[in-house]
DNA sequence: TCCCTATGCCTAGTAATACTGAGCTATGGC
DNA sequence: GCCATAGCTCAGTATTACTAGGCATAGGGA
């Protein structure tokens, strides 16, 4: 798939999977490619900094693990501003897919 | 809407457009924008660079009206590689748009 | 013991892409 | 004559995700 595609709603798809609950960089990436069924399988180097840039805006919150309990991890959470954010990116996604299916033969990609 | 949202499916919606028939760029441009109720307003300097790029990847054509009818026109038209490619693009879309989809409450951007 | 793999995080540099802003021509209405 | 619209072009810019590396720890197998 070309990685183009991706630019614009990588911040949607991050937002909306740590709408599941708060989670480290790590798994965030194995949430993403179990969820889309393999076909976003998005490296290290694009997860970790767009994470770091949701969070320089205030959407996301992160905390450290204690070295108690294993490794060290950094655990990123959503905070209110995020679920707002979420809210538009979902509308977003929305107005821009049908606008997309418009010019494919106005067939939404419903798999139905 | 966020102008990078666009990104990798700008040469999808132009394909499908010009799939309809032969247009120039400017009629490209108001087909685009009366298809997509609007949301796409996409200026000329968006749209015929990325015309000029599909056909020297071989999947438009173009022709010079003659100047005895008026205005002279650039018109575009789908080539037999700019059809398979449409093909590919829409396949792309519907997979990328089901993934993005399974992650905003799975819900599909259908309107029904 | 040593090495390898998986887990886990980080960053500098790169390439691709759409947009901005400007310029050019011609037609037609006022 | 002047201006708006139609119509095309291009140089430069900003944003974005990716590449390619590096670093550290834990556990299993040779």
């Amino acid at each position: 798939m070309n990685p183009e595609m991706l630019k614009g709603h990588l911040d949607t798809i991050l937002l909306a999977t740590l709408a599941d609950g708060p989670a480290h960089g790590y798994a965030v990436i194995q949430a993403i490619r179990q969820r889309s069924d393999g076909s976003l399988d998005l490296p290290e180097g694009t997860i970790y900094p767009a994470l770091h840039r949701l969070e320089l805006a205030g959407l996301l919150r992160s905390d450290w693990t204690s070295p108690s309990e294993g490794r060290r991890k950094r655990v990123y959470a959503l905070t209110p501003a995020g679920l707002v954010a979420l809210g538009e990116h979902r509308a977003n996604w929305q107005r821009f897919a049908r606008a997309v299916g418009a010019f494919l033969d106005g067939a939404a990609p419903c798999p139905a």
